[in-house]
Formats: C-alpha cells, structure tokens, sequence
DNA sequence: TATCAAAATAAAAACGTTTAACACGATTTG
DNA sequence: CAAATCGTGTTAAACGTTTTTATTTTGATA
C-alpha cells in the first residue's frame, strides 16, 4: 500500500487535485460542502501532507537552523552545556507548528559566520536561531542584508535594532555590585566571558558604573576574561587571591566558572563566607547544590528558549523585528548572607 | 538572478539534464571527458544541488532524528546536560555527509514511542538516534519491524541484536567495586539510575555479582534508583548515612548525582575522605574540580556521541546491525586515594 | 428563456531531481 | 560479415504539491 497523496482523495471523491489542494488549506474558493467532503476522506484514507512537495513547489523548507556553537572535541571541559535546555525550549516552542530544529554545530566565531553564510543564500532553512553575540556582529549584519528572518540569544550594541532575547545583564550586574558594597565587600572582582561577547562588554560596563554608585575605585585586575569553564573559574580565583589586597567576593558569569572557582577555593585554603564569596548567574539551578548553597541570580533557561522559538516562527510570519525583543531579569536567590568577617 | 539548476548546466553545455546529472553523481555512464565539462560547468555558474528535488524524487529525507527525552519545563534540575556535547558529536559525525540532525525534543518514554512511531511511518527522517533504553524496549522493536535504520545510546537486554554505543558498565561496576573493597570498603552504596533503564539492570547485576567476588554481603538498602538529578543523589546520601552502619563509599552513575551526594555530605557534615568517599561516572571531566576532587570513571562523550554518527550512517547504507555494537570502557581516573580510617 | 457575472471546479504547468527506456554509432563475436 | 554487445548519450516520465489560467456550473436578471 503506497502512502496516500491528494490524488488518492482526488480519485476517491472524483474531484481534481487542484480542488483537493484548496480545500485542504481553506481556501475560500472552495465551497464548505465540497470540503466537508474533501477532509472527510482525506480522513478515511489517512491522509498526511508530504512535505517535500510542498518544499519544491513553495521553496521554504520548513526548517529553523539552530546554531551552536561548542568546543571542539578535543575540548574536554565543561562547557556550554545549558544548550541541552536551550535546544529543547526551542524544539518545544515548535511543536505545534510545522517547523522543526535542525542543528548545526560549529566549532569556532568564524565557523558560524561561513555556515550561516550557506544557510542563508542556499536558502537551507527558514530560520535562525544563533547566539554569543558579540558587540558588532556580522552575522546579524549579513542576515539583515538578506532580509533572513533570526533571533539572537544575546543583545548587540552596534547593530541595527532585531530580534532578540537576553538577560538583563546590565541590571543584574548592578543590582549584584550594589548589593555586595552594601555588605561591606570593597575588592568585588568580575568573572566574565570573553572580551569581545556582547554581554561581556554589557556586564564591564554596568560593573564600573556601579561602582561609581558605591563609592569604590575600579581596578583593572579584579576583571577576568575568558571562556566560561570551570576551569577558567579556578584560575581567576588562584590569580586574584594571590593579590597583597585579594577580593573577598567574585561575581561569576555562569555556574561552570562558579564551580571552579569553588575548587580555586579548595586550592587555596580559602573558605567560603570566612574569606571571600562566590555569586553567580545560574541557568541550571544546580548551584543550590554546591557546598554551601551560594547566592545566584538565576534564570530558568526554558523561558528564553521557549522565547527564542516563539519568536522565530512570529519572525518568520513577518513580524517586525523591533516587536521581538525581550530582557529578561533573573531572580535573585539569597542562600547565603554573603558578608565577609574583615581580618584582625 | 536565479538560481543555477541542472537545467543551466545543460544550457551551458549543450548536453541534457539526464547527463548532467549523472555526471554530477559519478555515473560510470558518462565519458571522464563529459564529466570533466559538466563539472567545470557546474563550478562556474556556481551551482549546488537543490535537495528538495531529490527528496521528493527519491523519498529520502537526508534527515536523522536524534530524540531527546529531557524533563519538561517545569523541570529545573540538572539533568541531562550531557545531551548538549552528544548532540554536537553526532552533527560533527555527520558533517561531510548530506545528512542534517533533525532534534525532537520529547518529555517522557511515552512521548518518545509515539514520535518514533510518527517518524518511522511518515517516513519524516532516515534515520534515528534514541537514547535511554530499557530492557526490552518497544523502540527498538518497533524500529526493528518497520526496517528502519537506528542506533542506541545504550544497550537492551531482550530485544533482537541491533546498533548500540555504550558505555561498558558491566565491567566499570566490577572495577569500581573490587577497588573499593580492596581499599577496606565493607559498605558500598550504589546511586543508580530509574530502574527500568537497561544500563540500570546492568549495573545492579554486576554490582551484585562484584560484591560477591569480594565476599560481601549484598544489602538492597544500600541501592538506590530515580533520575540522576543532583537532588537524587543529595537524597541518597541523607538517607543511607543515616542507617547504624552507614556506607563508607558511594558510587554515582553521573556527574550530577555525585555532584548531589557531595551536597548530601555537606548537610550531614560529613568530610569526605574521613567519613565516605564518593566515585563517579563523568561524562563531561566535572568531577575533577569537585572540592575535593573525586575518582571517577571518565568516557569523554565526544566518543560515544561520534561512533552514534558514523554508525547511523554506517547503518542508513545498509551495513548490518551486528557490526555496528561498541562498549567503551571509561578510563579510571585516581583523583583520591579513597581508604577510610575506619572509625575506632 | 436567454444572457451574463460570479462562483466553483478542472486542467495544466511548474518546482529540481532521478531513472527507466531508448537510440545510435563503434566494437566485439561467432 | 552479419549479429550481438558495449559505451555514451537522450527522451520522457515521475515524485507531490501549489498556483495560474481556463472551463464549467450556478443563480440572478432582463
């Protein structure tokens, strides 16, 4: 038994493919009678649309183009793993549409630049999903260009305005400075991504102003950049402690660095709210496990992925861009009190 | 400018579309010199095959569907996190094929079955690539039935031979617990996965058998079964250090759980090292910057995740399952000593 | 009842590819 | 030397859909 097709209606009800065609897709040029009796045996028959017709015909491929990107396998830290969640937010927030999630995972900047490049003049799928932002971003330039419908997880600065989704570093960052001045902490350092990710410069930026706000001077060399691994955590901790005047709290970019910078601690003697602090940003809530519980500003990371696929598909509907754009503020969790015991 | 298709090939070089196309798939039918033209051709209009004519011409969909059973939503626990390097793996396996990985995010074993089901009678993908197996899995048969091209991330017990990746945790149990009993280990906890995975089964029984090697007795309460969140092994060990002859060792099935248990230690004040030891499973190399650093049994995942890529290919050409079957065995990585001085 | 516009349906072409069937000259074979 | 075979290319049909254009049917009006 072959998989039935329009013609197979078309033969059971004696009308023309063409009619089975409108009527399925309720065009208004078909009596509501001769559809009654279209959908009726489309249903006997069990019919299911072949998408690769349409696809031929139409030219759309029914496809959103996530882009991930990962380290190499070489690459054997921990890192990047709240893309599991991000994934399948997004593959969630499609479900009911005829789009599906297809990945493409690339190994480097220059990487994603070359594949979403072929995406969108190959015209390989409908849509994309990409994220690490940096300030100035080609890509979002390229696929503007294109007119390619895309959501960014991650704000730009200098790019012309598209959709986006984000959290809200800058507010965060502040409110986190804010709150450990207040606390007496006068050494904060800042663990962040990369230098040249969008949110890194988002997050420098509301830490120096906040500690405009508190009084405190900016040193340099309590900033750290680089890619969020535990690892990378651990050693802003072995570096900075060593300081004649360490910092006795880090506000770290993610629960990986944090993790690390709890074994900087372990290496170091340090012990957690006697000498110094760790706060963190957490999408897994899985810092509620470390030992102790540390404060986070967490966000569940199924509300910007579900966002991101919501998003897409309004984007992809023609929606404008300026309409699609979300900040979102994470949650601040206070597990612990956070205040130091200034040394003797 | 349109773009370029089989039919300006032919325009360009006077030969048919038939041609053409075979030259371009290296058909012994046609002339090196023919091929050599079409191909110069081809090169110069910058042509690229449109798949969508060869989708529906062929009926294959160039598509595998990489299901990924992960919580919902509601959901905000660390779990399976290791899906996102997994799924990186296998679309880098995939990389100089035509085929894309195609994600379906599903929230429960159930949800799965009716996916596979769909995509096996609608012929959605050509492939599939399906993790958390249980002992006799209705997956693999049905798959098995349709003569669908698949591999597992784990092995069965009752189903019929077919491709599987998988970590060889028959022989790591047996490792892990002889070393344990060695090192003076009398009370060894066994923080297992939900009891209807296959590899759950399969831990339980060498576990048993291992502790019989050793001459120890074997106690059900000191196994315990549920979703390797951190929180279930937090669990576990509030529960079994609680008992009048509490274990001295627990061994973890993942990172997550281990990372859990230290939280567990952490709340009940015990020292690791002095009271318990905890071993894992890592998948991601985490563990080694636990505080402190644990032994673990480490199978980087881009491996298992690149054999899942080639043997999905390997398997869609047609090579027979049987050949296809790899147990990996993680390498042991002595991050402690793990003696406990026995209590006085 | 004849006419005509509007409504409903049908016919046909097109999307880009693969492939079975065929054609035709050159080469081998009995 | 005629017949069969081979090598290389072409023709034409097909995959399932959408959509433009053409045709028929319907219902209203004169």
């Amino acid at each position: 038994m072959q998989r039935p097709t329009i013609k197979t209606i078309a033969q059971e009800t004696g009308l023309s493919i063409a009619t089975v065609s409108k009527a399925l897709k309720h065009s208004p040029q078909v009596r509501p009678e001769t559809r009654a009796i279209v959908v009726a045996a489309a249903e006997r028959v069990g019919y299911e649309l072949n998408m690769h017709g349409v696809q031929l015909r139409t030219g759309k491929t029914y496809q959103v183009a996530a882009i991930m990107t990962a380290p190499g396998p070489k690459q054997k830290e921990w890192e990047g793993v709240e893309y599991a969640q991000l994934l399948s937010g997004i593959s969630w927030a499609l479900e009911e549409s005829p789009y599906r999630v297809s990945l493409y995972a690339v190994r480097s900047f220059e990487e994603s630049v070359a594949v979403i490049r072929q995406i969108v003049s190959l015209k390989k799928a409908d849509g994309i999903i990409v994220s690490g932002t940096r300030a100035d971003d080609p890509r979002v330039r390229l696929m503007q260009e294109a007119d390619f419908p895309f959501v960014t997880y991650g704000t730009t600065i200098h790019n012309d305005p598209h959709a986006f989704v984000d959290a809200d570093n800058e507010q965060m960052i502040r409110h986190s400075v804010a709150r450990l001045a207040e606390r007496g902490h006068r050494r904060i350092a800042l663990v962040n991504p990369q230098p040249e990710l969008s949110y890194s410069i988002t997050r420098l930026d509301a830490y120096r102003r906040a500690l405009e706000v508190a009084g405190l001077p900016f040193d340099p060399a309590l900033v750290s950049h680089g890619r969020l691994t535990p690892a990378f955590g651990r050693e802003s901790v072995l570096a900075m402690s060593d300081f004649t005047d360490p910092p006795t709290a880090y506000i770290c970019a993610n629960e990986a660095s944090a993790l690390g910078a709890f074994s900087g601690f372990h290496a170091r003697g340090l012990v957690h709210g006697r000498d110094a602090v760790i706060n963190a940003t957490d999408d897994l809530n899985v810092s509620q496990y470390f030992a102790p519980p540390i404060t986070t500003y967490f966000l569940p990371i199924h509300e910007p992925s579900e966002l991101l696929g919501s998003y897409i598909l309004r984007r992809m509907e023609g929606e404008p861009p300026e309409a699609l754009q979300a900040l979102i503020m994470p949650k601040l969790i206070e597990r612990s009190d956070d205040r130091v015991t200034p040394k003797a």
